[in-house]
DNA sequence: GCAATAGTGTCTTTAAGACACTATCAT
DNA sequence: ATGATAGTGTCTTAAAGACACTATTGC
């Protein structure tokens, strides 16, 4: 028998055929009414020229954790840190890249369209594809299936909570928060009910500005800074 | 400008520096009214001797996902797959394993304690330990961790479904189901609530038998085959 | 019959759905 | 003043909570 200090001097990470494992993100934004996923054109092998998740390889020198991977890999793409972050599933087995056997952790985010278009618009691979227009390009490995599984998660939850507001600009109006639930649903909600989750979920204050839309002026709020999302106990649309 | 396949034979995974990836899984079960977790006794180094859940590395020529990892570990200390396995999150980052950087995909699992019970018996470095007494022995790595975010999201769930239904026997009583989900909570419910949903949820069909638990007979029901779970739209106990 | 557990009936409560209503602003 | 969007009031509805009630069984 011997120490946990000797075994560590001795341990060989190589020694034991191992899966290659990727971090991947399905960024969500809304623009010009749709809901759209940001998508990276591969310039290198494999896959060559599909159209692929922001992601990549794990860099352990200096990445805590893969949220920290799935972090670098966004802010190369967008210039800044997404407004919501979550872990959605791994997807793995020996034929979903050609390399052999893989594991990709997928994360699910949330952005406003505002905060990175500039920088999205300067790097060249990157591009907004909305939603209804994915079937029509080319998508690299299983990540069709990962969008699915992305689009599954962000409908479900924005049944019982305001997940959508970590999709508006820093300042927004009821009738932003109301329009980017209906998009991400697809079908229209009762205003009443947003406003009343709205009130009760404590997480927005009043900026105390207001501006107009087109005709009377409305309130603008923002997210109170350092709380959480709140999660209500019922879904809407429970039909 | 290669072609895919010209890359792929030149490709060799091991270049470059890649975490070490696991695969954990918490088995739950009831026994004598309360919730166990499964814990296996570390045989070897690291943390040998310490408590651990049961899993381990992905045997890529055998495993065609995480998922069959989770499987192939729980049956070999289990002697039967669990009714329920579903993925819970990974756990990540440069400290949680002394041998470097690791990754470990975490599952959570459901089985009935008398479908296993005689097979555990016979695997002498797994035992049932009673959630509350968790905080008794030495825990491998960070699995107190995993386990009470499988924990949390077993409950979460308990809320919205009938899940306490995979803990059970091939056929229980609603009484049974009623107990199980208190268990898990951790506090009462209203046993019409149960009924109301364990109706509506269309899950579940007569046995035809009944059984003496002291008084009245209570008739026996088991899942229907190839039924997947319900989700009600609202929580219990929603304070 | 009695105690104990199985199972039902039904009123209350909560939060969403529906939708009419009032308020404010640009023109 | 008008029309459009902002925002409120309030009735209805769906499903959970509370709890009293009846049913069945072993003793």
């Amino acid at each position: 028998m011997i120490s946990e200090a000797e075994y560590l001097k001795n341990y060989d990470a190589s020694r034991f055929p191992a899966p290659l494992v990727t971090v991947d993100s399905v960024l969500f934004t809304l623009h010009q009414g749709a809901l759209c996923v940001l998508m990276v054109k591969r310039a290198s092998q494999p896959q060559q020229g599909r159209w692929g998740l922001p992601g990549g390889f794990i860099d352990i020198a200096r990445d805590t954790s893969t949220r920290a991977t799935a972090l670098r890999k966004l802010t190369e793409k967008t210039g800044v840190s997404p407004s919501w972050l979550e872990q959605l599933d791994t997807f793995s087995g020996p034929q979903r890249d050609p390399r052999g056997w893989s594991l990709t952790v997928a994360w699910y985010a949330l952005i406003a369209w505002a905060d990175c278009a500039p920088h999205i618009a300067s790097v060249s691979d990157a591009r907004w594809i909305a939603v209804s227009e994915l079937e029509k390009i080319e998508l690299a490995f299983d990540h069709g299936a990962i969008i699915q599984a992305a689009l599954h998660r962000l409908r479900q939850k924005t049944m019982y909570s305001l997940l959508p507001a970590y999709c508006l600009p820093e300042t927004f109006t009821q009738s932003q928060l109301q329009e980017a639930t209906e998009i991400i649903l697809g079908q229209s909600i009762q205003r009443k009910s947003l406003i009343r989750r709205f009130e009760a979920s404590g997480m927005f204050e009043e900026t105390g500005e207001s501006v107009a839309t087109g005709a009377r002026k409305a309130r603008l709020w923002r997210r109170k800074p350092n709380v959480d999302i709140h999660l209500f106990s019922r879904n809407l649309l429970a039909d």
